[in-house]
DNA sequence: AGTCGAGCCTGCTGGC
DNA sequence: TGCCAGCAGGCTCGAC
């Protein structure tokens, strides 16, 4: 599931029952995810009490006593699911998919239980997610933080910061804005999305959006406000949930009923005055959706 | 140095 | 119905 919107979800579902809690138990099913876990991983979470949760990219992040934090990716499949104890048998969805306790255990890697009670489960068929221990003061520097680019929502992100960063770039926009260490947390579903909002075109060079006449180009300033109200829109929609299974129980993502081009090739474009059609490619080996008339 | 493609692993869907 | 190819929201590594 996990881009930005679905994991700012994820970490709004989970600050209840884990902010504040500690791990009273940690059952650790598998010796690694895409990487290994850490060595003695549950023996060294059991007893600890987590601060807050926060978020850096697509990685939800635990701020542990100790001053170590749990590091957690949901990879393209993975999810974490919430079973509250008054609830017996029944679970709180948080993620892509709706979860059918009945079925799939195989794939319930890392179980959480926390001292309030609730019982989180990281569940990953495809196993592309990872889950680490980092020290705090190691955080900045650790490789999978060092590289990051700016957060899309916390004002950092600006025409002129693409302008730079887009400065002599030969890749086109969708793989520019793909890459992490320009703009921290997009992924292929609101690149498209951003990218028909400000109607431009994934395939065109990325150095479109650089300096003119020493200012971000008219596109850069498109675009800032193109990625910022998708996001936003999608938080507020609680993500999106793409494999919908049947049984949803209303806590599921929204903002796929929303999508005005991803996953629609062959549809009409939904813009004013605009008679085209969408169309789907494929980019760098990843399916892209764009109008061919209006986005250029 | 920058860019591109393959590969990681599993499950679902659609076509035959 | 059963099989198989193609596809999937991320990220890293090696080759060019």
């Amino acid at each position: 599931m996990p881009e930005l919107p679905e994991v700012e979800t994820v970490k709004r579902g989970l600050e209840p029952v884990m902010a504040g809690m500690r791990f009273v138990r940690v059952e650790q099913r598998r010796p690694d995810l895409r990487l290994p876990l850490p060595e003695r991983f549950a023996e060294r979470l059991t007893g600890r009490k987590v601060l807050s949760l926060g978020r850096r990219a697509k990685y939800l992040l635990a701020f542990l006593d100790g001053d170590e934090t749990l590091v957690i990716h949901l990879g393209m499949s993975g999810r974490l699911t919430v079973t509250l104890p008054q609830g017996a048998g029944r679970s709180r969805v948080l993620g892509e998919y709706t979860y059918d306790t009945g079925r799939n255990r195989a794939h319930d890697h890392v179980v959480f239980a926390m001292s309030g009670g609730a019982v989180i489960t990281y569940n990953d068929p495809r196993r592309f997610g990872l889950m680490t221990l980092v020290t705090n003061s190691e955080m900045a520097q650790h490789k999978l933080f060092a590289g990051l680019g700016v957060e899309p929502l916390d004002g950092e992100l600006t025409a002129a910061y693409l302008a730079a960063c887009a400065h002599n770039k030969a890749v086109d926009l969708k793989a520019f804005l793909m890459d992490q260490r320009i703009v921290a947390g997009l992924g292929n579903i609101y690149v498209c999305e951003a990218l028909f909002r400000c109607g431009l075109a994934p395939s065109r060079g990325a150095a479109v959006l650089a300096r003119r006449n020493g200012r971000p180009s008219v596109h850069a300033e498109r675009l800032v406000p193109a990625i910022r109200s998708v996001l936003e829109e999608a938080i507020t929609a609680g993500g999106s949930t793409l494999h919908d299974y049947t049984q949803a129980d209303g806590t599921a993502g929204a903002f796929q009923n929303s999508f005005a081009v991803y996953g629609r090739s062959g549809e009409r474009c939904t813009k004013p005055n605009c008679r085209g059609t969408i169309r789907r490619v494929v980019q760098a080996g990843r399916s892209t959706f764009f109008c061919g008339k209006c986005q250029r």
